[in-house]
DNA sequence: CTGAAAGCGCTAACAA
DNA sequence: TTGTTAGCGCTTTCAG
């Protein structure tokens, strides 16, 4: 049970010079002699020596450490979009220290007073669905800690964001739809106060627009982003008297859901009904059959995310959002034509 | 651009009395008088007062961190473990760091240093699938840095772990297949010095025996783990010249791969081949047929796994490995009795 | 060219 | 009951 990690004190002691001269040899500081440098740099990699980060984000006040809040840790989305934000992150000597809120407003507001407890350099944040009021938001504001949101985002003419192009990609969606010869189209959204609810909503009406369809109140559905409850909002869609022969969910887990409701009722996809979904590449291929959808730059979102964290940390920014293009990628569920 | 937290100092200089009466104040030291105990606590809860956790990590030097590092990030299977670690962390006042090695050795390696270097207490690993040298991790024992692995782990002589029962998982699975009638029963297994390959290997074997079935080296069929390879693996099971009628995938996206394999042959699940995978709960109803399978319980893994951690921490043990069980959950996909 | 000393925020042994 | 001091590992003036 040795002495986990030497300190300059260490390598100073052995070597007869003082800390301080250590400190400079290692950071190649002009006023010290080849010789020691050579000495110095010898010894600390002979005794692996690592500074301390402690002690650097003590006399720093740095530490060095991002916070990320997400709805949730277990969905792909996310998972993949940490991956981004983390491979910036290492890129940059920082590491990013995960907080899930789990959907709930109560534990987001939690997870950011526990990540500034621990002293992270600011926040990356994808707002959980319950939160509306975005009070607590506005005082990392004006506490200056620089905060970046993610594709459910808020406040953005002062937090700095990314998200999917959302409004054009349910366009897509439609249009594809109206093109396999699709009439009645349906949208299961989420709650109204998001702002890809919002988004992928004014698409879709757009999109109904677009190609002179009529906008049926009764197509548009709404549930609370979760498996179970896009299922019973897909069988509410099923047990109207005039059903839709096509729907697309606002996100993967939904999608997923609208397909499962939909086989348990009997039906054929994409005979009976189409449908689309906003997922990664990875499930849509792996469902069956093969889902259509709007497949999000995840891994790169997170790496935009992280960059976009970096500027603002750097104060370059105060605000700034981008806005990523999606892909329609047609497979089975929605190839009526065929 | 205010400061950002209070220090003891700021509050020992508003009450005029010394840092440590602040200090031992807001820590009910016996030997503080009630009413400066009183001035002072409700002074530090006034200016939101939270002792900065590097300085106590440089004192105590305890970081109260602790390193993971999983094979990929965004499977849900890891991020489900994920999840659970970090509840107990949470409990304990730990967080986590996360790092993932994306199954390579050389990252593994890397991921161990970066996370000493930022000084985390332990590591708790699941080790990725090119790892067959374990210097590295004989060395962090040999350093007595706390370390505890799960789901793929070694050395259990001297490192505690957690690990699911394959053994016995595997045997349910053939029995069930022979109970449904499935007569020729294949495995994909995974890197063959990998626990998991060889524990769900000798229960694959085992079961056959039980069922008095004669075991055929064709149908033992092994990838890397990947979507795309457990494709090519059922692909080349189904060329054989005497297929088998049911198979079963080492993990679930394996299982995956082999149902997709299956589909594009034009074959029908369970008709003409059934399918067991070892998958968590939510995917394996997604897919389509919904999958019978060996559920693991892996929010549970987690906790387990961190709880063990914290035991070796606090060396109350060196070595111990724990075995869950699992559940065979029969669904669709296996389902040719019916 | 090198060393001594202060200080980042905190605890704990030692004084008073 | 409270204050003083040293020290965790490091950087950075300020002195030699």
């Amino acid at each position: 049970m040795s002495k986990r990690h030497v300190s300059l004190k260490d390598l100073a002691k052995e070597l007869n010079v003082s800390i301080s001269t250590v400190s400079r040899a290692l950071k190649d500081h002009p006023d010290i002699s080849e010789e020691v440098r050579q000495k110095v740099k010898h010894l600390a990699s002979e005794r692996n020596y690592s500074p301390n980060p402690l002690a650097m984000g003590l006399l720093k006040q740095a530490t060095r450490m991002i916070g990320i809040i997400v709805p949730d840790l277990v969905t792909h989305f996310y998972s993949s979009i940490i991956s981004g934000i983390e491979s910036v992150a290492k890129e940059h000597g920082y590491f990013v220290v995960i907080s899930s809120s789990n959907e709930s407003y109560i534990k987001e507001k939690e997870s950011i007073e526990n990540l500034l407890k621990s002293r992270v350099e600011g926040l990356i944040i994808c707002m959980s669905q319950e939160t509306t009021d975005t009070s607590h938001f506005e005082k990392l504001i004006q506490a200056d800690i620089p905060v970046v949101m993610f594709d459910r985002v808020c406040l953005t003419d002062k937090i700095p964001a990314v998200i999917a192009d959302s409004n054009d990609a349910s366009q897509k969606i439609v249009r594809h739809f109206h093109d396999q010869g699709y009439n009645r189209i349906a949208y299961v959204s989420g709650p109204e106060h998001l702002n890809i609810s919002k988004e992928r909503m004014s698409g879709y009406l757009a999109g109904l627009n677009d190609c002179r369809m009529t906008v049926d109140p009764d197509l548009i559905e709404q549930c609370d982003l979760s498996f179970e409850s896009a299922q019973l909002a897909m069988k509410r869609l099923l047990k109207l008297p005039n059903p839709p022969d096509a729907v697309f969910g606002i996100n993967d887990t939904v999608a997923f859901g609208l397909m499962k409701a939909i086989k348990e009722a009997g039906l054929q996809i994409p005979e009976d009904i189409g449908v689309v979904g906003f997922t990664d590449e990875f499930h849509s291929t792996v469902v069956d059959p093969p889902l259509t959808s709007v497949t999000h730059p995840t891994y790169e979102m997170g790496r935009k995310t992280a960059e976009l964290f970096f500027k603002r940390l750097k104060s370059e920014i105060t605000s700034e959002t981008l806005v990523l293009q999606t892909k329609l990628v047609e497979r089975e569920s929605s190839a009526k034509s065929r």
